[in-house]
DNA sequence: CTGTTTATTGTCCCATTGGTCAATTCTTGA
DNA sequence: TCAAGAATTGACCAATGGGACAATAAACAG
């Protein structure tokens, strides 16, 4: 195994703190100062590593995304039958460690910052179509491809929108009750899809 | 029927002209300089009717909030029926002049600062606890007390997640999308309320 | 008409911030 | 051992932002 130069370990370092400081402050509060502090740096060696506040909040959302997306894809191997890997998805959208609100704030904070940041635009892009992607391989083979992408945009809004309760008001929701939040859709939506919806 | 004071039209005037330049710029770049100039004013004229730019953003946030608010009520006094009244509380929440990538971005940032600004948070709960009762108003009646409770939740997070998509991809959820949506959800959800869900 | 309150502006101030840079220390390969 | 390159720091800078304030203009009450 390759050992990992200097400069990689102290970008890891910084963008982590960067994420860090983000829980705390909020996109405007969130400073290089702060940043290297929170690292045991000056803020020089941020700029030295990172071409400037910009780019260091992106790699920031894109360290962050990669967590969350480790939980799932580390599910999503040992399951075998559609409805597991519907599982898979679901369960690691809400693993204990990470469903918690400091990181759903700064999630939002990056979230807020999206439209006036062409690279977070792609990189929430890219995380929405892998999260697609992920439900459609279990949806598919349950219903019929227009139901998969119907759901499939359902069961990404209902993800996010708890996330948002949970950074909204913390302890509003359990990660059991998101868990079981989203399977009861989920059922509920394959139980019922031959019956047409509610009024126009 | 009485006159407006002046300071209560300029109030209204410039938590507009916050909004808007929130829109634009997010939390970070939006400065009382960038607001004043929006309304026409100069930037002594904000600090003159807020005591700070904190204050002047949480009104923001209820002017806004009294928008939507106002398009739920209004279809709301129509209704007649519970599912009547649950089809206004969703219809409402996507009207066209409302559900715009603009104004999803606006509140996103102000959704983000609600961890770091008591006011921000007060306000966010109100507006979660009427959405909330809004809809158990039409649940109730359709089902049991708990299954309300569920589906509420349910619902308000399918909304709040829809929106939010609207917001990090512009274009990518048509208002009838959105509305067919959770029409979708509620109405599955009622169907299959008396069958257990998915596996554990 | 006049004194008082209210609206409004522009200026000033100080703290902060992102970013540059030269100087210094640390690594490391030859 | 030593020179070249990388890492790291701290000082510095220009720009900006929030907020205080005094001065002026407008509205208004008596």
């Amino acid at each position: 195994m390759k050992l990992k130069r200097l400069g990689d370990i102290r970008r890891k370092e910084l963008r982590q703190a960067a994420f860090a400081v983000l829980e705390r402050e909020g996109i405007a509060g969130a400073t290089l100062e702060k940043v290297a502090a929170h690292a045991g740096a000056s803020k020089g060696i941020v700029l030295h590593y990172f071409r400037n506040k910009q780019e260091l909040f992106e790699h920031a959302m894109r360290e962050a995304n990669a967590v969350l997306c480790n939980a799932v894809v580390a599910r999503l191997r040992q399951a075998r039958t559609p409805i597991e890997r519907l599982d898979a998805v679901i369960e690691g959208n809400f693993e204990e460690h990470l469903f918690l609100p400091p990181l759903c704030h700064a999630w939002l904070s990056l979230c807020a910052e999206v439209p006036r940041d062409e690279k977070l635009a792609r990189i929430q892009k890219v995380i929405h179509g892998r999260m697609r992607s992920n439900l459609l391989s279990g949806l598919r083979g349950l219903t019929s491809v227009a139901d998969a992408d119907d759901i499939a945009l359902g069961v990404t809004a209902l993800i996010d929108g708890l996330w948002l309760r949970l950074g909204l008001q913390p302890g509003s929701v359990s990660r059991e009750q998101a868990i079981r939040q989203v399977k009861g859709y989920v059922s509920a939506r394959l139980a019922g899809q031959e019956r047409p919806a509610t009024g126009a």
